[in-house]
DNA sequence: TATAAAACCTCTAGTAGCTAGAGGTTCAAG
DNA sequence: CTTGAACCTCTAGCTACTAGAGGTTTTATA
């Protein structure tokens, strides 16, 4: 089945990822070169597709391209050994439950920072004084609800 | 009150901001040039430090150099000409409006991948079957609750 | 005043994960 | 056989810094 080989912009249509980013994949060492035809054009199979598309899927879903090299060889380890497969296995959640900790983490403070944000813009339209808190609450820290990082003297 | 002159590094301390962050945004035009001792060494007085502060605020409340540019012109303008205070306050408003929207839509992003991770991982330890989903879903999009772009065909 | 250490200087290159462009070649259809 | 789309490599650019090399200035102490 793996008779028609597909050009980089079929490669790319299949998967949603595009031309240069394949190429870019391929540089880095994380898609495995193709062939190519006598002009040195790329010609890919299916294996390189299924594997593109693990790829772009988990980039998708946020991990890192450290973490998909390692996922992509633990992949390749459990096809071809069978007696590693349950370690494989565990690693892969164990990045997975990284990458869950650093998502979950990138969400609370994303939410205190939406809550500040929130609270600067109302206080812009609220009631009487018709002035803008933004600018001030930028310039100084003491005016904001949350602790973010920032405490000067 | 502008007697005393910071250096480099006294200037970091008050404000939290690193050394070399202080030099990267001065060479690209975020804070002015300070004045330098006869050694060539840089000495910054008590306007850098506000907007330093200011500086290093919005960044860490996420906003991009472009918008903390805009931001500084329109803190400057506001302090030099008072006719025109009105429009920067909207102005203000109106860029902190865009980044929560920004704030806001990487949140619905992130909760959604979120989930999906909880519910690869839920898989590897739940109930008869001991395999874990993390790599399986990886591979095959059809598998996954969310819909998150990568749409293979 | 001499010395030594801490802090400072500039410059280049590296990080992540691509994207854009220049300038040239190959492929496939008609 | 021609044409135009798709391909090729290579370099540079993006954001927002960070790290390091190699050298100079300042400041504190003896």
């Amino acid at each position: 089945m793996n008779f028609r080989l597909m050009s980089i912009g079929q490669l790319a249509q299949k998967t949603g990822c595009k031309v240069p980013t394949i190429r870019y994949y391929e540089s880095i060492g994380l898609l495995s070169a193709p062939s190519r035809t006598e002009g040195g054009q790329r010609r890919y199979g299916d294996s390189h597709r299924v594997n593109l598309t693990f790829i772009c899927h988990a980039r998708d879903l946020g991990f890192g391209i450290k973490s998909i090299h390692e996922l992509l060889s633990l992949h390749d380890h459990s096809a071809t050994e069978d007696g590693i497969k349950d370690k494989t296995l565990h690693r892969a959640d164990d990045i997975a439950r990284e990458h869950l900790l650093e998502v979950e983490h990138k969400i609370s403070k994303l939410s205190a920072l939406r809550d500040e944000l929130r609270s600067m813009i109302d206080a812009c339209h609220s009631g009487e004084t018709r002035s803008c808190q933004v600018m001030s609450v930028l310039a100084d820290h003491q005016l904001c609800h949350h602790r973010h990082g920032v405490e000067p003297q």
